[in-house]
DNA sequence: CGGTGTGAAGTAGTTCACAGCC
DNA sequence: GGCTGTGAACTACTTCACACCG
């Protein structure tokens, strides 16, 4: 999954877990597709499958919400929607505002997922002068002067933030002092915020690592590669979880 | 965080929880910088600040890998770094293929996170023939034809989806049929692949809509729109978890 | 002392299995 | 008969708090 999170771990809103909050958008995608195709009705069985999640954990989760299905029967798909939806606060216009507009941001300029879920791009911001005027997914990019006028005008509360990590930090603290109080951060940085702002963070190289780790291990265990770092110093021993880690880096 | 897994829930790997694992890379990269800065060791208090996680959670984290810290002390920089980048497996190269050169995997392609950490482009496909030879990030592209060659020449076993979400099954599918047994899938979709493939999943509108949730809660419970989507029939009572769902879309 | 390493306690999330309703 | 909704059991993860060691 992508990964990392900054919540305020007190006020678990209106005892809805975290978990089921970030499943309900799969549930949601799921939803529409049948939506589109006027199938009426799914049982938790089959809706599961198409978000790829069992069917008692799917149950569970709607159970939170409301009792919306109908016992021997299923759910209806369009009234399913439409609480999903508005428990998402998906039935409101959100506009937002992409900070640094390089490759990922132009990707998410043009990303056509946003705009189907009440999400509106409201301006597209960078630093660069030279880009300002050049449109990119038919918006023209504005200067970074402009931020604190432009969250303002637009009542922006969701920021999405791709600048190079070195910019992020600065960022992100015009963003929340203008205003905004959730934030997308593609940038491989930790950002700290104040109390009662959200941080959601996306990380590509993370994702990788974490493929990477189980991948080795399907592999099989082989030798580790000589260990070029010495510790501290000379010690007596080191306990590997269960007897890697060979005799050559310690010691 | 990025979301999405596909697990065999049974061998959690050599006893690491996953949850710890996800968490290996943010303390690699916390680390490194500490290394370019020189710095030789670190508290579990200062690395976890740097981390963005409490000190508890990363000592707990570390002794699952085995005991590498010295009381009254800290941690040895480089030699943490070293541990962790093996237990990922980054001490070795892993050739990864980049399939679908929209903007995304454009992005993907010149993100320089990936070659920092022993990913390596390998090559970069895409089902356009138009696109065949402009290079991106310094890179030709392939064409789809290619892909079965490509992967078992390069002895590609980690593989990227940025394709739209309608081709993103079947690219998956090739993918692993030649022999690729870990996805990072950027489509919005749900990939069905055999036990042993590996998948983990990014969704950028997912995010946003996880962000969505927690911010219409902060702007307080606002009266919810009119529900414009009637249920299955006539029922009698719809239980909201405590008290929303004012009296208009049921019944 | 200061800071790691870790059992024990606490909390969150998942799965089971079945009562209850359509 | 079929399928939802949910207590209860279980598993995973986090946090506490302190023994132990450099």
């Amino acid at each position: 999954m992508a990964t990392g999170r900054t919540h305020r771990p007190a006020t678990r809103s209106r005892g809805i877990p975290e978990a089921t909050v970030a499943r309900l958008p799969l549930y949601l995608r799921a939803l529409t597709a049948l939506s589109e195709r006027s199938v009426p009705t799914v049982s938790s069985e089959e809706l599961a499958a198409a978000a790829g999640v069992n069917s008692a954990k799917l149950r569970k989760d709607f159970s939170y919400l409301g009792s919306y299905g109908t016992r021997g029967v299923g759910y209806d798909v369009e009234y399913l929607v439409y609480q999903i939806s508005r428990e998402l606060g998906l039935t409101q216009d959100w506009p937002v505002v992409i900070v640094g507009i390089g490759n990922l941001g132009a990707a998410l300029a043009n990303y056509g997922g946003f705009a189907s879920r009440g999400f509106r791009v409201a301006a597209l911001i960078d630093a660069d002068p030279a880009m300002a005027g050049t449109p990119v997914a038919g918006m023209p990019v504005q200067h970074t002067d402009e931020l604190e006028k432009i969250i303002s005008d637009n009542g922006v509360s969701i920021g999405v933030i791709s600048t190079p990590a070195g910019a992020a930090q600065q960022v992100c603290e015009r963003l929340v002092a203008a205003g905004v109080t959730s934030i997308l951060n593609f940038a491989p940085t930790v950002l700290s915020v104040p109390d009662g702002v959200d941080v959601r963070k996306v990380d590509l190289s993370i994702e990788l690592q974490i493929l990477a780790f189980h991948e080795q291990r399907k592999a099989g265990e082989d030798a580790a590669p000589e260990g070029p770092v010495p510790p501290v110093s000379a010690k007596q021993q080191r306990k590997g979880p269960d007897g890697d880690v060979p005799a050559v880096m310690p010691a």
